[in-house]
DNA sequence: ATGTTC
């Protein structure tokens, strides 16, 4: 992207004055390096969005930001319903609240360096992964209903895991306005099998050591020291999310002509927050929350059988788990004073600062964690929010790295095999079923996640707390 | 992301 279409705020803030049909500005956080690897769409598609109606104080996008579709990946959106303010299917993201979720272990690296290879196996032998995975949990098309209602709650009292899971997720692990009635049976069939499933993608379950802590305070507080062993689980809503978003796309397109609403393109299919398409989609995209983190919920048991198999004394526990990809409705403080705006978080993650209600008492003082995962060659970060990020981007954040190469490309330039010895040569086991996929995901398609955080710390979104990087990654 | 083009 040419910077010079962009108005120069400071050396992390990018804005691109209202024109046209823009109803408020666009705002990109990033560097002058990383603006000018993004791609000319993500200038169009924070044009588009800032198009919307109701959209309020600006169209957001984070250091990590890419092309995505209608929305950019890496975006963030809030509209007000009392200004005709509307939700997007794009604007959440196929994979509903794809997410990451991290856990402690007692381990230091020292503890696993013997028996690395046989973790691995265990790992990759009892977390299903890869394109179509199914898992050892069989729902009917009655009992699924109590997963889209209950998310990690329902796991946790199904056996998968422990009632203290679910203070360290999101929402507690359930989001209350879930209306399971609201998702297809499509929808529901997709995914019977696959709870428990890490899917395919840029998805993984990593082992990783921390190598660096950037906030040693914050560090402690978060139970995070150099040499720890922390496992991570990036995946979403599997099927079901996507089948969701597939169905209410569709009829948001002709709800979104019939109100009358321009749209700028086609792909920004949207409906009015008061109407009844626009509340059907809120209450099937909840349920597809609740599905993301009840497959996160199950995906931690079978880590801790897993690695209980090969370290009978582990002991693991949850640091956090926060999704990326969500629509919400949160309190925010704008111009017009204190609203109630549905935030769109489409590859961006909330980052609340400290003092902020919904945090886990251990965290209440300090702020959100903020879970960054990178590549499988590079690094994954820690942050936590700020309170400025509220009034930068309605308390959000990067996801990740941010792809700078189309999964094709990649395929092209790299070979699956090479990637995986390559990676072992530095130190990283890869397991996956799909060479094909690790070529798509060699960490030379992505910008390098180390410069994106720093931006969003320089930009104010979140601080650095620690890094880790990877010893296993089971891929999809 | 995705029963990888219903």
């Amino acid at each position: 992207m040419d910077t010079n279409r962009l108005t120069r705020i400071s050396k992390n803030e990018w804005r691109i004055e209202p024109h046209g049909k823009m109803n408020v500005p666009g705002i990109i956080y990033a560097t002058a390096e990383l603006i000018e690897a993004m791609d000319d769409k993500v200038f169009d598609q924070v044009r588009n969005v800032a198009q919307l109606p109701g959209i309020v104080q600006a169209s957001y996008a984070m250091p990590d930001a890419h092309w995505g579709y209608g929305f950019c990946i890496g975006g963030v959106a809030a509209f007000d319903p009392d200004k005709g303010g509307v939700v997007s299917a794009g604007g959440v993201g196929f994979d509903i609240a794809c997410g990451v979720r991290t856990l402690h272990t007692n381990l230091t690296a020292e503890d696993i360096a013997s028996v690395r290879k046989e973790l691995a196996e265990a790992l990759f032998r009892h977390i299903p992964a890869g394109v179509g995975s199914t898992g050892k949990v069989k729902l009917s098309m009655h009992s699924i209903d109590d997963v889209l209602t209950g998310g990690a709650k329902w796991a946790v009292e199904h056996g998968y895991g422990l009632t203290d899971d679910l203070r360290f997720i999101e929402e507690n692990g359930c989001m209350p306005d879930a209306d399971q009635s609201k998702v297809s049976d499509h929808a529901k069939k997709r995914q019977l099998e696959q709870v428990g499933t890490l899917g395919s993608g840029n998805h993984y379950l990593e082992v990783q050591v921390v190598d660096k802590i950037y906030d040693p305070k914050t560090a402690k507080a978060f139970g995070i020291h150099e040499g720890d062993v922390k496992i991570s689980i990036h995946c979403g809503s599997r099927g079901l999310g996507h089948q969701i978003g597939t169905d209410y796309l569709k009829s948001m397109a002709t709800a979104a002509n019939s109100m009358g609403i321009d749209l700028p393109e086609r792909e920004l299919a949207c409906a009015r927050l008061d109407s009844p398409i626009g509340l059907d989609y809120l209450g099937a995209m909840a349920a597809g929350v609740n599905c993301a983190m009840a497959n996160r919920q199950v995906i931690t048991h079978l880590v801790r059988q897993a690695v209980e198999k090969v370290l009978p004394k582990a002991n693991i526990r949850l640091l956090y788990d926060v999704s990326h990809n969500t629509c919400k409705r949160e309190k925010h403080t704008i111009q017009d004073g204190k609203k109630s705006l549905y935030v769109h978080r489409k590859g961006a993650t909330r980052a609340f600062g400290p003092g902020d209600p919904s945090l886990p008492r251990e965290y209440k003082d300090l702020g959100q964690p903020v879970l960054i995962g990178g590549t499988m060659g590079t690094a994954s970060h820690i942050l936590v929010g700020t309170e400025k990020s509220r009034e930068l981007s309605f308390g959000s954040a990067c996801h990740g790295a941010g792809r700078t190469m189309s999964r094709r490309s990649a395929t092209k330039r790299w070979q699956g095999k090479s990637v995986v010895n390559q990676l072992a040569g530095e130190g990283v086991l890869i397991r996956s079923k799909s060479l094909r996929g690790v070529a798509e995901e060699a960490p030379g398609a992505y910008k390098d996640v180390d410069a994106v955080v720093e931006s969003a710390q320089n930009a104010g979104l979140a601080n650095r707390v620690a890094r880790l990087v990877p010893v296993i990654c089971v891929k999809g």
